[in-house]
DNA sequence: GGTAAACCTGTACCTAGGTACAGGATGCAA
DNA sequence: TTGCATCCTGTACCTAGGTACAGGTTTACC
């Protein structure tokens, strides 16, 4: 239908890594395209417009994984309202200000860190006058870390 | 000098994985044990500090090779002030702050999405319409995502 | 001295999201 | 038709921070 484009054209376009087309064919993000006669893959408009939502996905904090479900639901919700980027949403809010909570909290601690002067982790963990907690951690294993 | 501990002693303690342990003596995070008669590790109440220390540096942020340094410059740092948590905590600090800023961005966008009614990602590509900021996304490549 | 738990080494594997390379085929223009 | 850029496939590698397994030794306790 609308021109085809060779698989160099949409990585330049979309602002990725030739490789990153191939590798989001693989994990489903990516319909397979036409091919030529040869073998080139020649894609469409909508190729790039899928990548472009990829990108926002993973700025928004998706994962690749969910970024799958979201193109899917896109693709063929017939009718009936399956999870959509509504609920999805909604839960990564939930998620972000989960995370800006724990970075606060983090940044306080640095701060009080910096303005107590400590200068030496080792001996701060000894003397219990350091606002790190040191003790809260060693305990609170379940509690993941701040990134990732 | 002090009661030796086994091991496994040392990683429940520490409320680490046993292979832990071993990875980060690797690395260089922790010094090389003493050993029994059957090369068994011995180590002393000092490394129990040290996991702690770097699981404190783990949660503010630090990355095993920031560490690695500064456990180092905690251990000898003859006389000289080499660059210490001061100037690491401040600059982490900074780090924490961009990383908070991200996310509220992602968070306002994804707020306003879930407020827009937002139903459908590719969708909201096409129309010009949504908060998301695809297109700006398209262009800053540069610009790093939201985590990691 | 017997036995079970703990420990040893080396190596492979895991997640997440890609990136790189080798060796060969195709596409396009002069 | 020649030549070069682009593309193909498959496979290996990368970061970061671990975790798991196999096969063998040591320690500790009874």
């Amino acid at each position: 239908m609308s021109a085809r484009l060779r698989s160099g054209q949409v990585a330049e376009r979309a602002g990725v890594n030739l490789q990153t087309l191939r590798y989001y064919e693989r994990r489903g993000l990516l319909a397979e395209p036409q091919r030529s006669i040869g073998g080139h893959r020649l894609y469409g408009e909508d190729a790039v417009t899928t990548l472009r939502v990829i990108k926002a996905a993973q700025w928004l904090g998706f994962t690749l994984e969910e970024a799958v479900e979201l193109l899917e639901t896109s693709r063929h919700r017939h009718g009936r309202p399956v999870a959509g980027l509504q609920e999805r949403a909604a839960a990564k809010l939930a998620e972000v200000d989960a995370k800006i909570a724990d970075l606060t909290t983090i940044r306080t601690a640095l701060a009080a860190a910096v303005e107590a002067g400590c200068d030496d982790l080792t001996a701060c963990a000894g003397s219990g006058c350091c606002p790190i907690p040191f003790t809260d951690l060693a305990e609170e294993t379940r509690h993941a870390g701040p990134c990732c």
